[in-house]
DNA sequence: GCATAGATCTTTTTT
DNA sequence: AGATCTATGC
């Protein structure tokens, strides 16, 4: 490292220029434990990657520092926003997501963790996948031990740290006994199929930790300085993990807030950092309380809802932005009219006031709303991104494809044997399944060995699946062999041919065949992107980042696409324009949450993250019936009532003579409400107007997208395809990397391809 | 062992 | 309403 990668001491002088005290004294403060209360908008990326670029111009070497985030997201612009300040120190910097770092520990302490080198990290599915089977296996009622339950309570035992003894321990009635007791079996698969699921990372990776003296004091020297942002969000596990890297000197410098906590019901402890200072009471504490986001309106709105909390350390976020437009409430009478007065009141701050759909964001509850959405983006041919959803690597080909390859690295995988075993058919049939996995988990060879010992097998399951079995097991020996010849792209394609995937769909749909295949081809394409980008790719590598991207991490602004998404997906977001969707009783709040006061907390904390997204405008969308479950009526969410009426602007398009339902002891005077129809026209025409910095920082960031969107592709747009020929693009779906777009070609047939891979010409846009 | 039709449950949010 | 699971018959 040169001298000229770090800041000079004048440079640094002329950043801390621009922040507000706390922000300056929160980028200076020297060693010990630093709280940081950043409230939302309040610069908190800023002084986290100011503080990192402080401590490396003041002499820290840049592998002694981690930060640590929960996005791979979040992780990669932490990393290219301290790049912009420090240069190339910044790649030294060990910047990851609390389970990114923890396979990355494991892989290197895999045996003082008790692992094989080679571990399969197995998500929901998988997990699921083998709690399922146990739950069978042990004679549970399936009613009384639903799949979902079992592992929640597995995995918030994980989250406490809590071995199945202990855990045993403190189950008092019978019905924890079982769980307990599957608990313990599910961890003997795991161990025994060389894998471990999400939670064990973390879980693994503290034990190894806290058991090995030698491997603590190398990882605790390793870094002097560790980071964490969205502090609120950890689970014991995770503070844990923390504090042991920390240690001894506790440099240790976290960041978040209590009102920003929406992941309790993922184990997550409001109390980590509510109580941050009892576990260490020399920590400094800092508030950030300027907001540099938002519209005071906004602001408030807000802040109305959130601080209906009792639980709740009280403070109240300020901002030196004049007021700005009244939140507008929009009240439909159904879902689908919801969707339509959404996306008009997108086009009309289009057409009037310079914005485009990329400056505005769709945000709901649940996945499932977004479906009116979409179809209604596709009537208008508005484009529009979607994050979340059907993820590409959660796709059954691909995780097929996966299956393969995992089982020739780790040949006790027991998911992905099970998963691919008889897929395409074999004549290797439930039963035998069963027999064969109980006999090789006895035996403890790996399956293809397991499975090539003729006599082993007929012993267990007959004659008939002998055959069958032997050349299965030739089959993965065959593949790890052509792994070593070929790149993995290349091993991919190799791969897809030689077990012959298609087969496994003969009789589907022949579109649906057509895109799987396709998908597989963007796999291997995706292998080979891996391979370029990666100093020393490996499979396992691959792998592991495969089970570890989520498609909110591959989300990029671009293009004039409207993006939708659920609330939580936005945490950590910010857009000009916000429309917070689905404002009924029972939906958000959803009902189940209703009913707890702590979960009900948590809503009107998602709330608050959601209005706090907006800068300039904010949307309530209310539909008074919905299809769930078949049509259902609801009652404007209380949220909308906790925000003063002054903040609001009511457009009721709901007919007057449609009174709402179930009016009785609710307090809705929607009959006070001002109707759209008398409203002056000239309101909506209203410019938003940029002020003061922010301005600037809007205009780079609109460049930086009109950049992109030569790379990108809109709806409406005419393209070129070598092989389906011209056509034109119908629809965009999902995020970043994983963009996909549906083209109908001249040819009278359509595709869905990815845009990343596929080769398209853009003819017109 | 496998395909099909009917039954059941799902929709909270995700690393 | 749609996907996923289960029971049944071949």
């Amino acid at each position: 490292m040169t001298q000229s990668d770090l800041l000079t001491d004048s440079q640094s002088e002329q950043f801390l220029a621009d922040l507000n005290d706390p922000q300056r004294l929160a980028v200076l403060h020297g060693d010990g434990p630093l709280l940081i209360l950043a409230g939302a908008g309040s610069g908190k990326t800023r002084v986290i990657t100011f503080r990192i670029a402080h401590l490396l111009a003041h002499g820290v070497h840049p592998r002694q520092i981690l930060a640590v985030t929960f996005t791979n997201k979040a992780a990669g612009e932490m990393k290219a926003r301290v790049r912009e300040l420090t240069g190339a120190a910044a790649d030294s910097v060990w910047v990851s997501t609390f389970h990114s770092f923890a396979a990355r520990f494991l892989r290197f302490e895999y045996q003082a963790a008790g692992l094989p080198q080679d571990f399969s990290i197995y998500d929901d599915g998988d997990s699921k996948g083998i709690i399922k089977r146990l739950i069978a296996e042990m004679n549970l009622p399936a009613r009384t031990f639903p799949l979902g339950t079992v592992k929640g309570k597995i995995s918030d035992a994980k989250d406490r740290m809590l071995s199945p003894a202990a855990f045993a321990n403190l189950a008092h009635d019978d019905y924890m006994r079982r769980i307990a007791e599957v608990y313990r079996v599910y961890q003997e698969r795991l161990k025994d199929a060389g894998a471990v699921d999400f939670d064990d990372l973390i879980v693994t990776t503290v034990r190894t930790l806290e058991d090995d003296e030698a491997v603590r004091a190398r990882w605790q020297q390793r870094f002097t300085h560790v980071l964490v942002d969205e502090y609120q969000d950890t689970n014991l596990a995770q503070v844990r993990l923390i504090k042991h890297l920390a240690e001894p000197e506790s440099n240790l410098c976290v960041v978040g807030d209590d009102d920003q906590s929406i992941y309790a019901w993922r184990g997550a402890d409001i109390r980590n950092i509510l109580e941050f200072e009892k576990s260490y009471p020399n920590a400094t504490v800092i508030r950030l309380e300027q907001n540099y986001r938002s519209r005071p309106n906004i602001l408030e709105a807000a802040h109305a809802v959130v601080s209906a909390n009792i639980n709740r350390h009280p403070k109240k976020l300020w901002t030196a932005k004049p007021p700005g437009e009244q939140i507008t409430c929009i009240l439909t009478t159904d879902d689908w009219s919801e969707a339509e007065m959404v996306l008009s009141r997108i086009r009309l701050l289009c057409e009037r006031e310079s914005l485009t759909g990329a400056d505005c964001v769709i945000l709901y509850r649940t996945n499932a709303q977004s479906r009116v959405f979409e179809e209604a983006c596709r009537r208008h041919a508005t484009p529009y991104v979607l994050v979340g959803g059907t993820k590409f690597y959660q796709r059954g080909e691909i995780k097929d494809a996966l299956a393969y390859m995992q089982l020739t690295i780790n040949g006790r995988d027991v998911a992905a044997w099970r998963r691919i075993i008889n897929k395409p058919l074999r004549g290797i049939g439930d039963a035998s399944q069963k027999k064969l996995e109980e006999a090789r988990r006895a035996d403890s060879r790996p399956f293809a060995e397991f499975l090539a010992d003729t006599e082993a097998v007929t012993a267990v399951a007959g004659k008939r699946v002998a055959l069958p079995t032997k050349r299965f097991a030739k089959l993965i020996d065959d593949l790890k062999e052509a792994r070593e010849t070929m790149n993995l792209a290349d091993w991919c394609r190799h791969l897809v041919t030689t077990v012959n995937l298609k087969s496994a769909w003969e009789g589907d749909d022949p579109n649906t065949v057509a895109t799987r295949m396709e998908n597989l081809d963007e796999l291997a394409a995706a292998m080979a992107e891996y391979e370029m980008t990666h100093e020393t790719p490996s499979l396992s590598g691959f792998l592991e980042q495969a089970a570890l991207v989520t498609d909110i991490d591959m989300y990029d602004v671009q293009t004039d696409a409207i993006t939708l998404m659920t609330l939580h997906a936005a945490k950590g977001l910010e857009f000009p324009v916000v429309f917070i969707c689905g404002l009924e009783e029972g939906l958000f709040p959803l009902s189940r949450s209703m009913e707890k006061p702590e979960a009900l907390e948590e809503e009107r904390r998602l709330f608050y993250v959601g209005a706090t997204r907006a800068k300039e405008r904010l949307f309530l969308t209310y539909a008074r019936t919905r299809q769930r479950f078949g049509p259902m009526a609801s009652m404007k969410s209380r949220f909308i009532d906790e925000i003063p009426p002054e903040f609001l602007d009511v457009d009721n398009l709901i007919p007057s003579a449609d009174l709402e339902p179930g009016g009785l002891g609710y307090d809705a005077p929607a009959r006070n409400w001002r109707s759209s129809e008398v409203r002056p026209a000239s309101r909506s025409a209203r410019s938003v107007s940029r002020t003061g910095s922010e301005a600037g920082a809007g205009q780079r960031e609109r460049e930086m997208q009109r950049s992109m969107m030569a790379q990108t592709i809109q709806a409406g747009a005419v393209v070129f395809h070598p092989k389906f020929g011209e056509g034109e693009v119908v629809s965009v779906r999902g995020a970043g990397d994983s963009t996909t777009c549906e083209i109908a070609f001249r040819g009278g047939f359509s595709k869905t391809l990815m845009v990343r891979f596929a080769p398209l010409k853009i003819l017109r846009q």
